[in-house]
DNA sequence: ATAATAATGCAACATTGTTGCATTATTATA
DNA sequence: TATAATAATGCAACAATGTTGCATTATTAT
């Protein structure tokens, strides 16, 4: 936890430990919503920060659901930053009970584009979760 | 043009044949502020009903990008709704323009993920495009 | 041409995210 | 361990994005 912190770099606060210990105990993505929920009191703004530096030194990676919140989940231990994710996981959408999950696949999909230069691919899934089932 | 919006049994109107008028021109997919410049003078509140309305009767798909605003493409001929697309296109996001692209892929993959049912896929993948090459 | 019905456009509001700045906490150094 | 340098926090104010209610206007079915 400030291991994870001082290995970014940043300073070690009470607000960034809370956050971090809010997604390690969770399974699932977090909405910013849900993230306020488990804060009970707390500065919008210095969240706000916090969520965008996590993003930008790699701690927290964000994924953009069509018709739905921005979700944001840990990420793996060698994402450097914003730039340089290194997931072999797909995120699901459970159009039941809204969960996002990451999952890990065997077989990441290789995607080629004649004339493009594909540098990452991210890959969502939609139906119904296995608790939902 | 006006047999889409017929064959969805909704009104014709000026605003929403310009609205198709947009996309019809455009190879890439839209942002709201694009359709917004595009459109010269008009409503927002309009505006935003208008693409709601487009989405929930598949005539328009979003495409959430993580970090980056939502974007709209027009949906393939036999999407019925919101929640039945079919296409077999992916996007991609290039990192130097920012435009997003709807690619036809030969090979869509599969996604099988134990306890889950998977419903439908979708893949964004983010690289450099054909005209920044 | 007319009645029924849906779309538009305005005002007002709700949500989501950002910037500047003074105060407070963390960190490096002596 | 005390102090200076520096970064994070929290407040106010604002900006961007999206929504609701309602009167007016346009479209459609007859």
């Amino acid at each position: 936890m400030e291991k994870l912190l001082r290995s970014k770099k940043i300073r070690i606060t009470d607000f960034r430990i809370s956050i971090l210990n809010i997604f390690n105990k969770q399974s699932t993505a977090l909405s910013i919503e849900e993230i306020e929920t488990e804060l009970g009191q707390f500065d919008r703004i210095t969240l706000y920060r916090t969520l965008k530096l996590f993003k930008e030194k790699g701690i927290l990676h964000e994924i953009a659901i069509a018709g739905s919140n921005v979700r944001l989940a840990l990420c793996e231990q060698n994402c450097e930053d914003l730039h340089h994710h290194h997931h072999n996981h797909i995120h699901f959408h459970c159009v039941l009970c809204s969960e996002v999950y990451c999952l890990d696949v065997e077989t990441y999909p290789e995607i080629g584009l004649a004339g493009f230069e594909v540098q990452q691919v991210e890959i969502q899934a939609t139906g119904i979760c296995k608790s939902c089932r």
